[in-house]
Formats: C-alpha cells, sequence, structure tokens
RNA sequence: GGGGAGGUAGCGAAGUGGUUAAACGCAGCAGACUGUAAAUCUGCCCUCUAAUGAGUUCGAUGGUUCGAAUCCGUCCCUCCCCA
C-alpha cells in the first residue's frame, strides 16, 4: 500500500494524502511535470526541486528508443542518468497509441509503433512495456493502455476499454512475474479507460480492481471532450475507486481542470502545459494567463507575476524575457518554464493546504474568480 | 569616360503580356497548445470594410495592346568591372 490517506476534506471529494515510494515520498494532490525523454525541458533536477516538484514523469516510449534500454541498463536506471534522485512515474507508450495515431497497428497481441525518429517498426506488448519499465527503473510504471480520442463511437469505446483490460492483466502478471533490475522496489498502475460510457467505466474500473493495482489512473479524458463531460466521467470513476489507492487523472491540464478534478477525489496529474506552453511563451499567473509574446509586454519592468518566488520573478522583468522570447534566445524558454512549473506546484500546494483545512470548495471558487476575471 | 547588372509591398526575393493585390522567406500583429513526433502550429499582414466588396499598386513618365509588374521610348536612381 502505497498511498497514506491524511486528510478528507469535509467541504467536497478532495483528499489530501501522502504517497510513499523508493525515492521518497510526495503529497497528494501531485503535479507531475513531463519529461518525455527523461528531463523536462530546458531544467535540470535542481530547478526542478527549486520549484518545489516531488515527482516527475517520463515516458517509456521515448526513452526505449532512445537512449534504449541497454544505455539505461548500463546507468543503472533513469535516476542515475537523469540525476534526479526523486520518485519518477513513466507512461508506458499508451498515449502514444492516439497522438502517434499513423505510426501504429493494434492488434491482440500488442501495438507495433513506426518509430518517428527513423520510421523503423517495434513492437509494444504489455509484457514488453513492463520489461522496459523495469530497466528503466521507474517508481510507479503504467500499464500499457488503448487509448481513443473523444468523442468515440460507443463500440470503439467498448472495444479499447476491453482491450485495455485484458493488457492490463498481462501487464499485472508480468509484473508480478518479475523482480526489478535495481535494488528498489516499483509500483504499477491500471489505467480506467471507456471513454465518455458510464457503464464502460463502471465495467473497467470493476475488472482492473479484480486484478488489483498499486493505484488507478483514470485514462481517456482532455482528448476532445467538454469540460463538463470530463468532469461527469471524472465524478464517476472517482466514487467508484477504491479510497485507500491513489488515482491519477492522466494528461490533465488547465489549473481550473486541475482544480475541478481535485475536488473530485483525484490525487495525481501531469500535464505538458506548462512546459509546452511555458517554451511558447505563454505564462500563468494568478490572474490568468499571458502570451510573453505580445507587443504590450516589451516595456514591463515588472517580473511575470509580482510576488511570485519563482526564479525568472525573483530575478528577470517580464520585458526581458518578452526579449529573450522575440530574439529566440534559450533563457527566455528556460525562464517562462521555470515560472509554469512552480506555478503549477503552488496549485497543488495551496489546494492541499485548502483541503486540510477542509476550505477546498471555496478556495477553489476565489481562485477560479481572480484567474478568469477580466483585468482592464 | 567605356562596359555590365539592376530598381517589385517593412526587408529579402519570385514573377517577364491575361486565372497577379502580386509566390515564398523574414520581420510584424494576434490566437492555440491537456499521459510532448511541439523552441510548435493557425490566422492576419497595400488602403477602406464587421463581412461581402471597393479602391490604389510593382523607380518616374509617355507609348504599344482589348489587356502591362511583364513589350517600346525618355528620364531618375543604385551596384559591379575597366579607365
Amino acid at each position: 500500500m502505497i498511498y497514506t490517506a491524511q486528510h478528507q476534506d469535509t467541504s467536497c471529494s478532495a483528499r489530501y494524502g501522502i504517497v510513499t515510494t523508493a525515492h521518497g515520498t510526495f503529497e497528494t494532490p501531485a503535479f507531475m511535470p513531463v519529461g518525455t525523454i527523461g528531463t523536462v525541458k530546458t531544467l535540470t533536477p535542481q530547478d526542478l526541486l527549486d520549484c518545489n516538484v516531488q515527482i516527475m514523469l517520463s515516458n517509456t516510449y521515448h526513452l526505449y528508443l532512445r537512449p534504449g534500454l541497454e544505455i539505461l541498463q548500463h546507468f543503472g536506471g533513469l535516476h542515475r542518468l537523469n540525476g534526479w534522485r526523486g520518485p519518477i512515474l513513466t507512461d508506458s507508450g499508451g498515449f502514444q497509441v492516439y497522438s502517434l495515431d499513423e505510426l501504429k497497428k493494434i492488434d491482440e497481441n500488442g501495438v507495433t509503433f513506426k518509430s518517428h525518429w527513423d520510421g523503423s517498426k517495434h513492437l509494444f506488448t504489455p509484457e514488453n512495456v513492463v520489461d522496459t519499465q523495469r530497466a528503466i527503473g521507474s517508481d510507479i510504471m503504467m500499464v500499457l493502455d488503448y487509448l481513443t480520442g473523444n468523442p468515440s463511437e460507443f463500440s470503439l469505446a467498448d472495444e479499447a476499454h476491453q482491450q485495455t483490460l485484458r493488457w492490463a492483466e498481462r501487464a499485472r502478471e508480468q509484473f508480478l512475474n518479475t523482480p526489478p533490475l535495481y535494488d528498489y522496489p516499483q509500483y504499477q498502475f491500471g489505467i480506467v479507460q471507456g471513454g465518455v460510457y458510464d457503464e464502460l467505466r463502471a465495467a473497467s474500473i470493476e475488472g482492473l480492481l479484480k486484478i488489483g493495482f498499486d493505484g488507478y489512473a483514470i485514462g481517456g479524458l482532455a482528448v476532445g471532450e467538454s469540460a463538463d463531460v470530463r468532469r461527469k466521467v471524472t465524478a464517476f470513476c472517482t466514487e467508484r475507486l477504491p479510497k485507500d489507492y491513489p488515482r491519477y487523472l492522466m494528461g490533465v491540464g488547465k489549473p481550473e481542470d486541475i482544480l475541478d478534478a481535485i475536488e473530485l477525489g483525484v490525487d495525481m496529474f501531469d500535464c505538458v502545459i506548462p512546459s509546452r506552453n511555458g517554451r511558447n511563451g505563454s505564462v500563468f499567473t494568478r490572474d490568468g494567463r499571458l502570451n510573453l509574446r505580445n507587443n504590450k509586454h516589451k516595456q514591463a519592468k515588472l517580473p511575470i507575476e509580482e510576488g511570485c518566488g519563482c526564479f525568472s520573478c525573483q530575478h528577470f522583468s517580464l520585458g526581458y524575457i518578452h526579449h529573450m522570447l522575440r530574439v529566440n534566445e534559450m533563457l527566455g524558454m528556460r525562464l517562462t518554464t521555470l515560472h509554469n512549473i512552480f506555478f503549477y506546484q503552488q496549485l497543488v500546494r495551496e489546494a492541499r493546504e485548502a483541503i486540510r483545512e477542509n476550505r477546498f470548495a471555496t478556495h477553489k471558487r476565489e481562485f477560479l474568480s481572480r484567474y478568469f476575471k477580466e483585468t482592464g
């Protein structure tokens, strides 16, 4: 049991907890920045610590292709390769089934990808994805799942969820029958699929619980559906997932999406938004989103956000970061990424505080009211 | 003084008689980004219009032609080579 419940908010379903892994603990609700190929782009592990990151995410598909299993094992796992000594969760490559749509082929055995690097073919099975994550040495590994976009027809969503479930069973068996390659335990999460259909989500959860995992993820959301539908499906799932296991909403999301899901009882999140949007010049503040490349910021002497404790805001003006971005200096992307990751960590940190004080529902309302308020 | 090349929208640069308000790139203006094929992608970018649409353009001017950025004359201006 890796999840320790600490406090249940009395104003909603939000909860505060601690997850324990071989590389340390992290508090939930937690946000995991995405370091697909082994790094959160532009940041060092020390930067992540400075942003108060407690766990990062990486990707099995990408690491398998490069640097490859041999190198990963040569170094003794991803932690030793990339220098991040805290917990790491690896996605299975399941999302690539969705995002690399034209480069994949699915059958009962698994997924065949055409590498986006060189076009070479690679078979991913539920079993070898576990093996790969053993080589990576991630603290939490995800099962290989089959993800379709929303809306998907019932029949397709049904097929994907059933395939995911059969794969989950094989993945769990492989996990239980293989030892870790390094000297610490790893854990494995199952993934709920079923599109926007309650009936399928219910069946998916039932199947996963029967197999039994160390945590449960809600997959197949934030892939086209409206926020209302996402909220509805998320609520349906969190109500049925066991209380003593971590719940992870995969790929979500915007600050408002994360707060929504926390309120419904989700514990873990990951999303490329803070890092990718940062690189693209978009930053988050309490008063909403800002596009730093916009001309109106040229002369700004204040930091991105007054009072923000991040490295960027402590040392640089918005006008300077604007300039860095305009001239395509790497520092610009680094400073926006630093700010956004810090902002996201602050978002969940404040959520945790609010939960412990039984005021999360109010906290969320107040946050969103300011965040979406039109200023000027 | 002699010989050669050229002047196209903010810049660079296509186009050399009609489907050209004029390719493309850059710059500029905005928008998007949800388990990262993303330092990416979209849209706008002569003037007026919310839009449909209208108006004025390809150094200047005068011609040829049903029709010209594209052909001819004259002029202005750049750059290169030789003296």
